[in-house]
DNA sequence: GCTTGAAACTTTAAGCTTGAAATAAATTTG
DNA sequence: CAAATTTATTTCAAGCTTAAAGTTTCAAGC
């Protein structure tokens, strides 16, 4: 067991701060590279239906363009495109919303939660694969401190 | 003080460490988000030339095309397109690879070294603010934890 | 009921991103 | 040394992404 360097003394916060950035960003961007490939060899789909599918799935009434875009924190005008291929594919339909003639809410298909159950359950085994390096309770407890970070980070930023 | 609720007895550890991932994007994507603002509104530039101009910074004396979408993960053709704009606006510079006429390196000029040196100060700052409700020591250990992950995915992925 | 302003979207322009195809130079092989 | 393969890079087409501008509809205020 090699121990890590003691750094506490010879530099500010900031840096073991930016120097897990850095990381976050690594690891996520090499599962999410890892993830498309495998999304489009196996499933001939990209990240960012499958996002939308998945944020779909866990609202089986449907959600309006913004929330959906408030959902997956993307802008309003990219989900338009994305729901646009969606619907012509058959995975996604659009409904007139009750009383407000400008919004519009959309859902999966039966075809679309068919497809999206069988990408989710291979998505879940692969990102499990990826995170094999981590115990479950190590799992367990990054995700907590990442909620309390999120948290946090409400109250002050926005 | 609330307690997380112990799921380990029933439910499987693929999926405290979904749960994780959904988390690592959640953040991820959010910081980014913010630095991406910040970015375009302080110094009119965008976060992939930020970050071509901290790989090229990390090593002065230049990087093949190749190494620099190696380090960054990216794909080949997307760094020509963004060198391709820092050339034109004096930031970077392309030269000749020694006994290797496919190849060109790419280095910051010294006008790039001095717009990278702005542009990152603030930017640890803002992920200093990003990250300040973790801990210094809890950062660290996230740190190791993610780089043992990554060490681990090596040997088992490519 | 009209006007004003806000809200829900879509469109647009510019840049980012990818995978695949194309080019050109280097290396290997027969 | 010529042919075949590999390597370094660019080009291309399609899709993703954003911010900003435009459209239509709703909600107040007067």
């Amino acid at each position: 067991m090699t121990l890590a360097p003691d750094r506490s003394r010879i530099e500010p916060d900031s840096k073991s701060r930016l120097r897990l950035w850095l990381r976050l960003l690594r690891v996520t961007r090499s599962i999410e590279s890892d993830l498309r490939e495998k999304l489009r060899l196996d499933h001939g789909t990209t990240l960012p239906r499958f996002d939308v599918m998945a944020a779909l799935s866990r609202h089986r009434d449907g959600l309006k363009m913004s929330e959906l875009s408030g959902v997956l924190r993307v802008s309003n005008g990219n989900v338009t495109g994305i729901i646009e291929r969606l619907v012509d594919e058959g995975f996604v339909q659009r409904a007139a919303v009750e009383g407000d003639r400008r919004a519009s809410a959309v859902r999966l298909t039966a075809q679309g939660e068919e497809e999206f159950a069988r990408q989710a359950a291979e998505h879940e085994a692969w990102i499990n694969d990826a995170l094999s390096g981590l115990e479950a309770g190590e799992a367990q407890e990054m995700a907590d401190r990442l909620s309390a970070l999120m948290k946090e980070g409400e109250r002050h930023g926005a």
